[in-house]
DNA sequence: CTAGGGTTAG
């Protein structure tokens, strides 16, 4: 295959190291439009309920109340003027208050002062040091305060060995975590707690282990260990996001039933996670009435900000915003998380004015915009075709000191593209490259997709040669998009090898696959072909939806082929089908210039959506 | 008296 060197993209595509991409791909959920009548019960349900909120604190010395950097300062200072120095148990009660405020580079300052002036350090303070050290994603120096607790003969235990084993998962060194992990009991270092397990748990699941995750759970309780509430919450939460309700809920059985652990807000916020996004609403209303009866248990923010984002994704902003009302009633503060949602939600309708009221109003509620927040922007500017509102704040995201994420960098390419402004895609792109950004498999799409939708079908097939035999390339939306442009533009043969390349390829065509390559023949005039593939889409295991009907129906429409429609006509009112309003002009047209019978009105007016009856009206 | 693990957004 030729490679015309001076094509879009081409050049930086070809330095991508493709494994590396593929290897921390994201896949956006596709959010569904079906109506959930079960919302709104929902939210009553979460309005009847009493609130319950925080407890008692328990007292707590002056070294731990540190709520502000400079008071932990102030007290370090006055501490090591003082002689003799506080104990030891002193130093580390701040150093962890330190800790809790999330400053670690200044809790490493603190300890490396300990450290010169002379406080014994012990493996407190070390363990302390470490677990910082760990989340600032420097587990490698974690492992170097390790050193420095031989050579200080401080024994380091289970504490900290689970806070480095924790640093590598954080960094995604899963393989050196089990290293580590297998060497500590090996050669006897440590003996592994039920701490230890369940951060082991958590590597494992985190790289979609989940089977060695529960194989793990198993192997300590057998060793006597027994799991508790962190193990199986770990599993659970894993299974949920990989789409396996049914197993988070055998293994949420199994924790309460025969074990008789309790589940709490976490557990449950995890299941009514993973049942959202599988819109199986019902059970998130069961879920949620089975917690309000816990008296134990009340959701909080994060199991509200989940509704919120799960309304919020299915187009019911109203109920989004009845969730807010309610969780504001029971006294906890919405988030920037939580306004991230609402202002995504009002984005994806369209609604930018909304939106942008929403987005102006955070800093007044004493809330910081994030790169997510600043995407959701983006998204709804580049959609609604106000390209020049979403350049300006993509590039207030710099402006305000955040990094543009892949994201937002996807996210403004596809709108420039939806423009026409492949040049500004281009610079864009080697902007973001130079970032160190990696292109994703999202990234791909948008340039293929973006490539066809501006004819420049050649660009995107040598882009798509280019890549390869990869991962990237085993994508059946990848293919889809081919298909799409190529028969859009004359190219049917193309479309036709595409289409047959996913066989050998392994891939199973879904249903747009089919849409697309119907819709391409039909447009070639090859009906008969096209009629083939529709029927055959039932034996493949992908039935046939309103879409495929309506593509096949604007087919013979177009071609002047009536003698299956009426056919197609009736077995769509069969299956409560519509007629998208392209179908339906077509239909119009073809009436009222005579060449279709207006006995078909009846059933055309049948197959009307509503929705498009108001838009006509 | 002080140290380690599980849930949220594009």
């Amino acid at each position: 295959m030729m490679i015309r060197t001076n094509s879009l993209l081409h050049h930086a595509f070809f330095k991508l190291n493709c494994n590396f991409i593929t290897n921390s791909l994201t896949t956006t959920p596709l959010s569904s439009s079906r109506f959930t009548p079960h919302f709104t019960s929902l939210a009553s349900l979460l309005h009847s309920t009493s609130f319950s909120n925080n407890g008692d604190r328990p007292l707590l010395s002056r070294y731990q109340k540190v709520t502000k950097l400079d008071d932990a300062f102030n007290l370090f200072d006055e501490m090591i003027l003082r002689k003799p120095l506080p104990s030891v148990i002193k130093f580390n009660q701040l150093l962890s208050a330190v800790t809790k405020l999330n400053h670690f580079s200044s809790c490493l300052h603190l300890f490396k002062q300990m450290c010169v002036v002379g406080v014994p350090v012990d493996a407190y303070s070390m363990n302390i040091a470490i677990k910082c050290c760990c989340q600032m994603s420097r587990t490698n120096d974690g492992f170097a305060l390790l050193g420095c607790c031989f050579r200080r003969a401080v024994v380091p235990n289970v504490f900290t060995f689970s806070t480095l084993l924790d640093g590598l998962i954080r960094e995604d060194r899963i393989l050196e975590a089990e290293r580590l992990f297998k060497k500590l009991i090996k050669q006897k270092l440590c003996e592994p707690d039920v701490v230890m397990y369940s951060t082991m748990i958590k590597g494992l699941c985190k790289f979609g282990n989940n089977d060695i995750a529960i194989g793990l759970l198993r192997l300590m309780d057998e060793r006597g260990c027994k799991p508790d509430i962190y193990a199986y919450s770990t599993i659970i939460d894993s299974l949920c996001k990989d789409k396996m309700i049914e197993d988070a809920f055998k293994l949420f059985n199994e924790m309460v039933f025969a074990k008789g652990i309790q589940p709490d807000v976490i557990t449950y916020t995890s299941l009514i996670h993973g049942l959202c996004n599988l819109c199986r609403w019902d059970e998130v209303s069961k879920l949620l009435k089975e917690m309000e009866g816990d008296v134990r248990i009340s959701p909080d923010i994060q199991t509200f900000s989940i509704l919120v984002d799960a309304f919020c994704k299915e187009g019911r902003v109203d109920e989004a915003e009845a969730v807010i009302d309610i969780m504001v009633e029971r006294g906890e503060v919405p988030n920037i998380v939580t306004y991230s949602s609402l202002i995504d939600g009002y984005c994806l309708r369209g609604e930018m004015i909304k939106a942008r009221t929403l987005f102006d109003s955070l800093t007044s509620k004493g809330l910081v915009p994030n790169v997510v927040t600043y995407s959701s922007l983006l998204n709804g500017y580049c959609k609604t075709f106000k390209i020049e509102e979403a350049l300006k704040m993509f590039h207030e995201i710099t402006r305000k000191g955040l990094k543009p994420s892949i994201v937002a960098y996807n996210t403004m390419l596809q709108g420039l593209f939806m423009v026409g402004r492949c040049g500004d895609v281009r610079k864009l792109f080697d902007e973001m490259r130079s970032q160190g950004l990696i292109p994703d498999e999202c990234t791909y799409r948008i340039i293929l997709d973006g490539l066809c939708n501006n004819h420049k079908v050649d660009e995107a097939l040598s882009l798509f040669h280019l890549v390869g035999d990869s991962k990237l390339n085993s994508d059946i939306v990848v293919y889809t998009i081919l298909i799409e442009g190529a028969s859009k533009c004359g190219k049917l043969d193309i479309a036709r090898d595409l289409f047959h390349d996913l066989t050998v390829k392994g891939l199973q065509p879904d249903v747009r696959t089919y849409a697309v390559m119907i819709s391409g023949l039909c447009r070639e005039g090859l009906l008969t072909e096209a009629k083939h593939l529709f029927c055959k889409m039932d034996e493949s295991g992908c039935p046939q939806n309103s879409v495929t009907y309506n593509v096949l129906l604007q087919g013979y429409l177009k071609n002047q082929n009536y003698d299956d429609v009426v056919m197609l006509l009736q077995v769509m009112d069969g299956r409560s089908y519509s007629l998208d309003a392209s179908t339906l002009s077509l239909f119009i047209d073809r009436i009222s210039a005579g060449s279709l019978d207006r006995s078909m009105l009846k059933l055309i007016g049948k197959l009307v959506p509503k929705e498009l009856m108001d838009t006509l009206a």
